[in-house]
DNA sequence: TCTGGGGTCCTAGGACCC
DNA sequence: TCTGGGGTCCTAGGACCC
C-alpha cells in the first residue's frame, strides 16, 4: 500500500476542508444530466523539482538530482524533492539534506529556484485549462479537474500527453468521484499511471488501513484516534461524528470521521487563491548567540515580508515573528496593527517589537517574520 | 534521521462589552 | 454590590499539508 509522500510542494489545501463540512456530502446527484457521471481528477506531476531541473539540464536526466535548501548538502536544511533515481537510495522529500547527501553521495545537490518551479507550474495549469474542466490549482505540482462524462481514464491519457507534449513533464492521476478518492487514488497511480477509487472500492482499498493513511490525518490525530480505539479507517467511518467532536474538537472529530467515508468535494473552485499571509524565515547554520545579531536578522526577515507584501499590493493587518530556540523549542508572538499598512517602516518596527518580547537569553536556531493580511 | 520553508485552519482562554 | 450570559476580538499554540 503507497503511503502517500508527506512532503510536497506548497499551498495546503486540507485545512481550507473543515469549515465546507457541509459540503463534504455526496452532492445530491453529481449526476447533473443522465447517464453522465461527475468526475474528479487529480493530477500530480511526478517528482516535480527534480524533473523541473532535469528538464532544463539535461545533462541531469536519469541522475539523482536532490532539491532543497541553499543546495549545500552541509547545511541545516531537508530535502524538497528528491528524483526517482535518488529515491532508489533510500533520499526521500523531508529528509535532511546531511543524510541525503551520505546515502548518496553521488546526488547532483541543487538549491531550490521557486520563481522557476512557479513558471513551470503555471505552463501546466496552462495546459490544464485548456481542457473543458473545472481546474482548482492546490499547489504547484497539483491540480483537480472538475469534469462531468463517462470515461475520465480516457480523459486522464489525454491530459497526460497533452501535458507531456506542451511541458516535456509526466505526471499521475487519480481519479475519484470527489476530491478525497481522486486524491488517495493517486499514490496507486504514481509515477505516470492512473488509478480509480470510488464508493465502491473505497472500503475494500483502505478499510482495513490505519487511520494514518488518509489526507488530513498525521500521527497526532492518528494516535488520539487510537485512544478512542479507533484504528482502521472502517472504525473511524463507523464512529459517532459527535463522539469523536468531544474529544478532537466539534469542527475537527466530524470532519475526521467524514475523511473514513471518503467524502469529500465535488465542485472545483477555479477562482484564484487569495493568500492569507505572507511569511519567510531562516535556519541558521550557527545558531544565533546574541540579541543585536537577532534584531539585524529580523530587519532583514521584515524587508523580504515587505517585498512580498508590496507585491501583493495589499494592506497588513498583523505581524507576527516565530522564533526556534536551540536545541528545537518554538515560540510565536503577533501583534495586531493599530492600522492595517503596507509600509514597510510600520513592519519592521512592529516586527522588531514583537521581537523584544521574546526572552534573549538562549541561542536561537530560527527566526521568522510573517504579514496577515486584511481579509480581501 | 537532530528535525526547511511557506502556508492554512482550528481550538481555547482571556479581555472586554452589553 | 453582585451576578448572568452572549458575542466578538485578540492571542498562542497545535496540527497538517506541499
Amino acid at each position: 500500500m503507497p503511503r502517500p509522500d508527506p512532503h510536497r510542494e506548497p499551498r495546503s489545501e486540507l485545512r481550507r476542508e473543515p469549515r465546507r463540512a457541509h459540503a463534504l456530502r455526496e452532492a445530491p446527484g453529481g449526476r447533473h444530466d443522465p447517464g453522465v457521471t461527475r468526475w474528479v481528477l487529480h493530477v500530480d506531476l511526478d517528482q516535480f523539482l527534480a524533473a523541473v531541473e532535469q528538464r532544463r539540464h539535461p545533462e541531469l536526466a536519469g541522475r539523482p538530482v536532490v532539491v532543497g535548501g541553499n543546495g549545500d548538502p552541509a547545511s541545516r536544511t531537508v530535502v524538497a524533492t528528491a528524483s526517482y533515481e535518488a529515491r532508489e537510495f533510500g533520499v526521500h522529500s523531508g529528509m535532511p539534506m546531511r543524510l541525503a547527501a551520505r546515502r548518496c553521495p553521488q546526488a547532483v545537490f541543487l538549491p531550490a529556484d521557486n520563481p522557476a518551479y512557479e513558471a513551470a507550474s503555471e505552463e501546466v495549469m496552462a495546459v490544464l485549462r485548456g481542457f473543458a474542466v473545472v481546474v482548482e490549482v492546490i499547489g504547484w505540482d497539483e491540480a483537480f479537474l472538475q469534469w462531468d462524462g463517462d470515461d475520465p481514464e480516457a480523459l486522464a491519457a489525454e491530459v497526460r500527453a497533452e501535458v507531456r507534449a506542451r511541458t516535456g513533464l509526466s505526471c499521475a492521476t487519480g481519479i475519484g468521484d470527489n476530491t478525497l478518492r481522486a486524491k488517495m487514488a493517486t499514490a496507486f497511480a504514481k509515477p505516470g499511471g492512473v488509478h480509480r477509487i470510488t464508493a465502491g472500492n473505497w472500503f475494500a482499498t483502505f478499510g482495513t488501513e490505519p487511520t494514518g493513511v488518509l489526507h488530513g490525518i498525521g500521527t497526532k490525530t492518528e494516535r488520539k484516534l487510537a485512544e478512542l480505539c479507533i484504528h482502521t479507517v472502517a472504525q473511524l467511518a463507523e464512529s459517532s461524528p459527535t463522539a469523536v467532536g468531544e474529544r478532537l474538537g466539534p469542527r475537527m472529530g466530524p470532519y475526521y470521521v467524514s475523511l473514513g467515508r471518503g467524502m469529500g468535494r465535488t465542485e472545483m473552485e477555479a477562482t484564484p487563491w487569495v493568500p492569507r499571509s505572507r511569511s519567510r524565515e531562516t535556519t541558521f547554520d550557527v545558531n544565533l548567540e546574541n540579541w543585536t545579531a537577532v534584531l539585524a536578522e529580523i530587519r532583514v526577515l521584515s524587508a523580504r515580508v515587505s517585498g512580498d507584501v508590496e507585491a501583493e499590493g495589499r494592506d497588513v493587518a498583523r505581524v507576527g515573528v516565530k522564533v526556534r530556540y536551540a536545541p528545537f523549542l518554538t515560540r510565536t508572538r503577533s501583534l495586531t496593527l493599530p492600522a492595517p499598512t503596507r509600509d514597510p517602516a510600520v513592519l519592521e518596527a512592529a516586527a522588531l517589537e514583537v521581537a523584544g518580547w521574546f526572552p534573549h537569553d538562549r541561542p536561537v536556531r530560527l527566526l521568522g517574520v510573517r504579514a496577515e493580511f486584511t481579509p480581501a
